[in-house]
RNA sequence: GGCUGGGUGGCGAAACUGGUAGACGCGCUGGACUCAAAAUCCAGUUUGGGCGACCAAGUGCGGGUUCGACUCCCGCCCCAGCUACCA
């Protein structure tokens, strides 16, 4: 192999001999321990964009590591291919979604196989395939049939002049993005999935998941949102219905000055029927976006009302307010305020001149000056004041008092509540999976039998404006009742695309599975032990794909509680600062930088780039350079090569130079498998092999043990390079005299023995200062340490006159010296 | 607005458990090779001072804990992701 690096050329070569030998294609069979390694599977946008390369390169790297550790791997690769763009491309260019996102799955599998990525394909599918959505619509029936599936009534994003729901990436400063028409929110019936039913396990199974990143989980706490309160009833003058609040602060009960409740709100609806402000404000209301960042950053504001409450303790009315900031979709629609202890509640009050009460003042031992309710609320716990029977009570205490006195009055209940809301799986787009259900005038809402399943998604349509070509679409969904045999009508609506891709990891153990979903290879397969994804995901998929989990799990279908074992969370690949989006085009794109320096030196830029973890705005600059370096290692391999066989490697006969290299050596293979399985931090990987190299090369060989010591280094260096840069390392593997596939090779032992040195340099501090560095030998103790270090002139310099403290001895690394 | 992260040379970063800040690479500067260039190789490269050995300052900003802080604590500024219909 006397030939220059032609990284195309070896590419080449490495694919087809991986191909050729199946090594990829994985089995139940075997003896050795299964690894699952997953990352998230792409939309098929058109090609793949540099945040791709990133995923898809670090999955493949924990893999080929897992390989080299004697794991039997799955490591699949699929489509997550209905969506949102499938249309908007069909609506601008009148290309069919369907052939749309084939012939996009067609290129971008094409770019994967030039990466390199060591995929086992035959176990590939795309969510758009009837062989994958039959399943769904199957066990959404059975869901429904459970009790977990039900319909209710849900606010969306209305374009009136595109007739048709936006999501709300689709809405822009509150206007349509294509009619530029003001939004409206309109309710409307939709599908639900009831993982609130699933709250409890899902918030505490996160405390059985070690090898997730603490971010996540604090996060999934945060969103699903176990609170500990009191429900209140507020009954309503001259009348007998009641207003019911939900607080986890009862003990400022006694300071409620107002109730607020939604735009939504049936309170509001009545009122704004007697007062045109209160009908104005509503309408007002009604345009704002869904998206609960557009509604939390709104600026507060209200209308009073003519409908007053009765506080529940104290008996005194207090007035109703609609206000913006209370959403009907959350608890009870309607919120008990406290201006004095809590700070929205302050602003609103102080805003439209409502009374502000102290009820709660600073603990014993608190800063008292933090409380001024004429600068700000005052949130924390303290002591009560201001509240009759109550006042002396610590917050803590007046929470069961007043949840008991609300009791006991038949006026309240105390209640754990959720943040977490229902999720809602309808939407009013095409290119989704057709929600399995019929209307029927007789028999109402009829799961389609599972004989009549899959209901196909027609492929041949044509789009006449935005809307959902399903519902103009008569042969689809004209239908007969499965019960009564009369004439029917078919459900429109597809699934939410998160449907499809809580399951997806389930399905890959076993695609062809055919009656039921998925069959026991799922069960061998799953939990997967290796997910890696985007940090974007780390709330909805995620969550969403952990429910579905303990639903396919209390279905029989797994045995596991939850789907992915460990978590990498990759930061993400920013363009100008920004998530990359389709409109980022070209400039994300890996093609020409594949065609130019090959996938070698990609996918090696890529992992030095920056850990995986950190989000960072990718530049070309680096790849020159690690293409340099793949050049770098190939033509030393060829250099040692041609200066003809080496002796078997001698520990006993090495000098100096060559000792210090083989440390090197094992150090680097030590530290490697420490990044690559414990830290899962591949940039210090590269470094680490660009450091073993750079030494094997500076090495001038004086004999046979020089050399072999040179070829143990290059053997290691391609091993430890191997997951990420496959092509390159297999070739050098091969020139090396290694037997075989280098992925069908094993990770290479460390000698212990080679990592053991004599004396050890040791930095010599004064008062924390660096004066000096010792080399002492290696149990040497703190006394002996310090006499050398006393020895070194600029130490003495500086402890010279002065009296030595203390000292400080950290072995094998400082030595400081305090003195005064 | 809320939740979760992040901020270190000209640039990407390293420093893992509180122990030499800037490894490794990019870029730049100088040199070798060349008729010349590219490629390659060698040397230098945080800032300020000094011929130099060295000295001082320095990890977004302001405080604190410690023999010692990029790392821990308190307050602030800026950036990113998510925020339930982008995936």
């Amino acid at each position: 192999m006397s030939t220059p690096y032609d990284p195309h050329q070896v590419e080449k070569d490495a694919q087809r001999l991986w191909a050729d030998s199946e090594c990829f294609r994985t089995t139940e069979s075997g003896d050795k321990e299964k690894f699952y390694c997953l990352a998230m599977f792409p939309y098929p946008s058109g090609q793949l964009h540099m945040g791709h390369v990133r995923t898809y390169t670090l999955g493949d790297v924990i893999h080929r590591y897992k390989r080299l550790k004697g794991y039997n791997v799955l490591h699949p690769m699929g489509w997550d291919a209905f969506g949102l763009p499938a249309e908007n491309a069909a609506i601008k260019n009148g290309i069919p979604p369907a052939r749309w996102t084939r012939d996009n799955i067609e290129y971008m599998r094409g770019q994967m196989r030039a990466l390199g990525f060591g995929f086992d394909w035959n176990r590939e599918f795309a969510t758009c395939d009837p062989s994958y959505y039959h399943w769904e619509q199957w066990f959404f029936t059975r869901l429904y049939r459970k009790g977990l599936a039900y319909r209710k009534n849900s606010v969306v994003n209305w374009d009136p002049v595109d007739q048709t729901v936006l999501a709300n990436e689709q809405v822009e400063d509150g206007r349509g993005w294509r009619s530029g028409a003001l939004v409206e929110r309109r309710e409307m019936p939709q599908w639900f999935l009831k993982i609130t039913d699933y709250a409890e396990e899902l918030l505490g199974e996160l405390d059985n998941l070690p090898d997730w990143p603490d971010s996540v989980k604090t996060m999934q706490r945060n969103w699903i949102g176990r609170s500990e309160g009191v429900e209140i009833d507020f009954p309503v003058v001259g009348s007998d219905e009641v207003l019911t609040v939900y607080t986890t602060r009862p003990d400022t009960l006694l300071g409620a000055t107002y109730v607020a409740v939604a735009a939504g709100h049936p309170l509001a609806a009545g009122a704004a029927v007697r007062d045109p402000r209160v009908a104005e404000f509503v309408e007002a209301c009604s345009h704002t976006k869904t998206a609960e960042a557009d509604i939390a950053t709104l600026e507060k504001a209200g209308v009073p009302t003519d409908v007053t409450v009765t506080h529940p303790l104290t008996g005194e009315s207090l007035p109703v307010w609609v206000a913006n900031f209370v959403l009907m979709e959350y608890g009870s629609g309607a919120v008990m305020a406290v201006p004095g202890h809590d700070q929205r509640d302050w602003e609103f009050a102080t805003k439209y001149g409502i009374p502000i009460l102290q009820v709660i003042e600073p603990a014993e031992g608190e800063d008292a000056s933090a409380c001024d309710l004429s600068r700000a609320a005052y949130v924390p716990y303290g002591r009560l004041i201001n509240s009759g029977e109550f006042d002396g009570l610590s917050s803590a205490d007046a929470f069961g008092a007043i949840a008991d006195a609300l009791t006991a009055k038949g006026r309240g209940r105390r209640q754990t509540h959720f943040r977490l809301r229902d999720w809602g799986v309808s939407r009013q787009r095409y290119w989704g999976c057709p929600i399995p259900m019929i209307h029927c005038p007789e028999c109402g809402i009829v799961p389609v039998p599972d004989e009549d399943l899959p209901v196909l998604l027609p492929t041949e349509v044509q789009f006449e404006g935005v809307r959902s070509p399903l519902t103009t679409m008569e042969s689809f969904y004209r239908t007969r009742c499965p019960e009564c045999g009369g004439e029917a009508r078919r459900e429109t609506d597809t699934f939410d695309t998160f449907v499809e891709s809580s399951w997806y990891q389930a399905r890959f153990a076993c695609p062809d599975a055919n009656e039921p979903m998925v069959d026991e290879r799922a069960k061998f397969w799953t939990p997967v032990d290796h997910y890696v994804g985007g940090i974007e995901h780390a709330i909805l998929h995620l969550l969403y794909a952990r429910f579905y989990h303990k639903l396919m799990r209390d279905e029989g279908l797994l045995d596991s509680d939850e789907p992915w074992r460990r978590l990498l969370m990759l930061g993400m690949v920013l363009k100008d600062g920004k998530k990359m989006s389709k409109s980022s085009g070209d400039a994300g794109n890996p093609q020409h930088l594949i065609d130019k320096y090959g996938a070698d030196a990609v996918r090696t830029a890529m992992m030095f780039a920056a850990p995986p973890d950190q989000a960072f705005e990718w530049s070309e600059a680096g790849v020159e350079g690690q293409s340099r370096f793949c050049r770098r290692l190939w033509t030393l391999v060829q250099d040692h090569l041609a200066e003809g066989p080496v002796p078997s490697l001698d520990k006993e006969a090495l000098g100096a130079d060559a000792r210090a290299l083989r440390r090197k050596t094992h150090e680097t293979l030590q530290r490697a498998d420490d990044d690559y399985g414990r830290r899962t931090q591949f940039n210090t990987v590269v470094s680490a092999v660009h450091e073993l190299v750079n030494a094997a090369s500076r090495i001038q060989p004086a004999n046979g043990q020089d050399r072999a010591t040179v070829r143990e280094a290059l053997r290691v260096a391609v091993v430890v390079l191997s997951p990420i840069a496959p092509h390159l390392t297999q070739a050098l593997w091969a020139a090396l005299g290694g037997k075989g596939l280098l992925v069908e090779a094993r990770w290479p032992e460390v000698d212990e023995s080679a990592l053991i040195q004599d004396r050890l340099a040791l930095v010599v501090q004064v008062n924390g200062k660096v004066r000096g560095h010792v080399e002492v030998d290696a149990g040497a103790d703190e006394q002996t340490a310090q006499a050398a270090a006393l020895g070194e002139e600029n130490v003495a310099r500086f402890v010279d006159g002065k009296t030595i403290k203390k000292v400080i001895m950290v072995p094998g690394k400082l030595l400081n010296i305090v003195v005064g």
